[in-house]
DNA sequence: ATCGGGTATGATATACTGTTACGTTTTCTG
DNA sequence: CAGAAAACGTAACAGTATATCATACCCGAT
């Protein structure tokens, strides 16, 4: 097992800064519980599922229990807003990159779980083009590309020479 | 609520014929339960979840529930031998084009749940030529776009002025 | 101060999705 | 026919997501 990789480049401090304003423009705020969630999805460096936030979270205050609920909700919130992402092959939830507008494409690895985002302009504009030939209008799409990363694919070339 | 559409271009006739001759290249044979879920998955027209999909192929048999885990596994069966793509944002299936060799791109209607799949080359390419940079091997893609078909976004904007 | 409203969270239940383990039936084949 | 392998069933369970109702808290108006 390869060591998971830090791939996605956020800084905590403006996260929490950039989150605080857009939950203060959302008309709500940063409450401790989203704190929390945010950081300990922000620690994971890779996407976490709902019930495994909710144990990580509650782990920190004295095992105390989140309801699965309250996560769900804060997800939703900030998925909304467009600070955590969803990764649909994976059923869990990512810290998106700072400029993410929604399009990115993900590289989730198999071998350490770790996530690669990337923006891809001329992805995007081809997924535009091909909706627009179709009568199609797009509100939300999902990229994601499964596979090994750089240092798992070598570990696996190793052990299986 | 606008009609649904059907999206996905395959013959009954050839489907059936190319997936009896991928079973038994795969050492197995199309039963009569395999061909019962192939056959309501293509009825449908439309992504269909798994447990949705048990209760249709029980209903045409009197009613007889089909087991989860037989459709499961003949879900996975499906999916490995290319006949059958998995809608990772619906956490459902449907019948893979004729020629889909994975890297499909599915635009799904929100309105009328219709999919149509499209053979993109060049987008397939774009994430190649990403992947190499990143060091990335890929094996699986997902490409999904959510929105309006034409006709549900018609009916819309017809319904909103 | 307290009443009322809104926001946030909890508690509980339930639905939906997917997997594992094991047993039975069928079919093929020697 | 015996044995093996494939296909399917049954049951239990694990994981993911949502619905509903109750509660705590803050804050402004009375």
């Amino acid at each position: 097992m390869a060591e998971p990789a830090r791939t996605i480049s956020v800084e905590w401090g403006s996260l929490e800064r950039r989150v605080r304003s857009a939950l203060i423009g959302h008309g709500s705020e940063l409450t401790p519980l989203r704190l929390r969630v945010l950081r300990a999805l922000f620690d994971a460096h890779q996407p976490v599922g709902a019930y495994d936030l909710s144990e990580r979270v509650g782990g920190e205050v004295g095992g105390r229990r989140i309801a699965a609920n309250s996560i769900y909700r804060i997800l939703l919130l900030f998925t909304e807003l467009g600070v955590v992402r969803r990764v649909e092959s994976r059923n869990a939830y990512v810290v998106a990159r700072d400029g993410d507008a929604g399009s990115d494409v993900f590289f989730l690895c198999d071998g350490c779980g770790a996530v690669t985002a990337i923006d891809q302009p001329q992805l995007a504009a081809l997924l535009t083009i091909q909706a627009s030939a179709l009568g199609f209008h797009p509100h939300h799409q999902v990229v994601e590309v499964a596979g090994q990363c750089r240092s798992c694919a070598k570990t696996l070339t190793k052990d299986q020479s």
